[in-house]
DNA sequence: CCTCCACAGGAACTGATGGCGT
DNA sequence: ACGCCATCAGTTCCTGTGGAGG
């Protein structure tokens, strides 16, 4: 008798293979011919110049779209530059975070100073107040005549943050070379939303803005472009049909040009027509790997749901189309069938404003005369899909 | 034309957690 | 030991509102 699991990994071995090189599949591999972006990169570099001739360059702020490759444009250069500097005595260093990955101003801090190197010991990851973080950074970059370039990816989310504290942690960090008298410290901005500096202190955007470089948006014809040169480098010949990859570039590039949808949808549809067996990638399998990634994003995002959130998904499910009253009371029994205290009206409101940005519902907003106004909420996803993603939750199960 | 429903959603607060400086 | 700062989940209290029905 044999293993299933062997039978696949043999399989997997023996059956052929219509990508050579997985690697360049990945949105994150950037080989200097397939890069399209010419003056963004001449104008990034130029603003960053300044260092090879050891001095500190202007702050710079970046804009573009999800997927115009920014970020991977800024790192690339900032390391090439990084390179060349080694071995002067003006070494700079590369400290990268997303604000959005960080909920709070100081995850943000922390997660900037664990990359200049402070440790546990030295930065707890709470307790401090948060001058008394900015305090240890500063001390840390002039301690050591680092020369920090802080790249800050979403700063639109950081922005938020600040307003939301009413601390000026912006306004500091591009100040902070005042109080620097041996390292330095560059901020790189960048921002998907274009409008978000007329939100801000002016004095940060004076500061801020010294140089602007927009990151245009890619067009269908462009990602088309991206992708060819993709599967050239990636796939067998030949095994990429025509439709399928139109379809990619039309899913993808149709609303603002992602390109990084664009690659993770042609390395997915890749690897779907390579698991069946098949020796070309038709529009088929780009369909299925357009809702399997969908899918897969879901289920993720279901299972990452606190309990109460997952009551209240039940709940909307057993009633599809609901008002937030009805909701309510159904996921008051609910709460009492698997024996939880139940929370205010206040906070499922909440919730459900919460989950409803994750996309999982979408709420309207109707007024019923003399019934009220309330909000009727309904699911985007399959109940099918809550059922088999909450069917392996021991709290959930019998309720589902 | 006015009333009054059934909530929406803002603001301020609480209590727990965890660590600082004094 | 004690007050202080930041965060999180949740609560309390609140003001606001489009339009059916009188």
């Amino acid at each position: 008798m044999s293993d299933p699991i062997d039978d696949l990994l043999d399989a997997a071995e023996s059956g052929k293979s219509i990508i050579k090189n997985r690697n360049i599949l990945h949105f994150t591999y950037m080989p200097e011919t397939i890069l399209h972006r010419k003056s963004e990169q001449e104008q990034v570099t130029q603003s960053l110049l300044p260092i090879l001739k050891k001095s500190r360059p202007s702050n710079l702020l970046v804009y573009g779209k999800p997927g115009t490759g920014k970020t991977l444009v800024v790192k690339k250069i900032i390391s090439k530059i990084q390179e060349r500097v080694e071995k002067s005595n003006f070494p700079i260093k590369l400290i990268y975070s997303n604000s959005k990955e960080q909920t709070t101003l100081y995850g943000l801090l922390v997660n900037l100073g664990r990359q200049l190197g402070l440790n546990e010991k030295e930065l707890p990851s709470n307790g401090l107040a948060i001058s008394a973080v900015f305090e240890r950074l500063l001390n840390k970059i002039d301690e050591g005549k680092l020369n920090a370039i802080f790249v800050i990816d979403e700063i639109d989310y950081l922005a938020q943050l600040v307003a939301k504290t009413g601390k000026d942690i912006l306004y500091q960090l591009t100040r902070a070379n005042e109080r620097l008298t041996q390292g330095s410290l560059t901020l790189v901005g960048i921002s998907n939303d274009l409008t978000f500096k007329e939100r801000l202190d002016p004095r940060v955007i004076s500061s801020l803005g010294e140089e602007e470089v927009v990151f245009t948006n890619y067009n269908v014809e462009q990602i088309k472009k991206i992708l060819e040169e993709r599967i050239n480098e990636s796939f067998v010949g030949d095994s990429v049909e025509e439709p399928a990859l139109n379809l990619i570039a039309a899913l993808a590039g149709g609303e603002h040009g992602d390109a990084r949808r664009a690659i993770d949808l042609l390395r997915v549809a890749g690897e779907l027509a390579e698991r069946q067996q098949l020796d070309r990638v038709t529009t088929e399998q780009v369909r299925e790997a357009s809702q399997k990634m969908e899918e897969n994003k879901e289920e993720k995002s279901l299972k990452s749901f606190p309990l109460h959130e997952k009551l209240v998904l039940i709940a909307i499910m057993k009633a599809n189309g609901s008002t937030t009253g009805e909701i309510y009371s159904s996921y008051k029994n609910l709460c009492k069938v698997v024996g939880k205290d139940e929370l205010t009206q206040r906070r499922i409101t909440q919730m459900l404003s919460e989950i409803e940005l994750s996309g999982i519902i979408s709420g309207r907003l109707i007024h019923q005369g003399i019934h009220g106004r309330t909000k009727k909420y309904k699911l985007t996803i399959s109940s099918e899909m809550i059922k088999k993603t909450f069917k392996d939750d021991l709290t959930l199960q019998d309720i589902v």
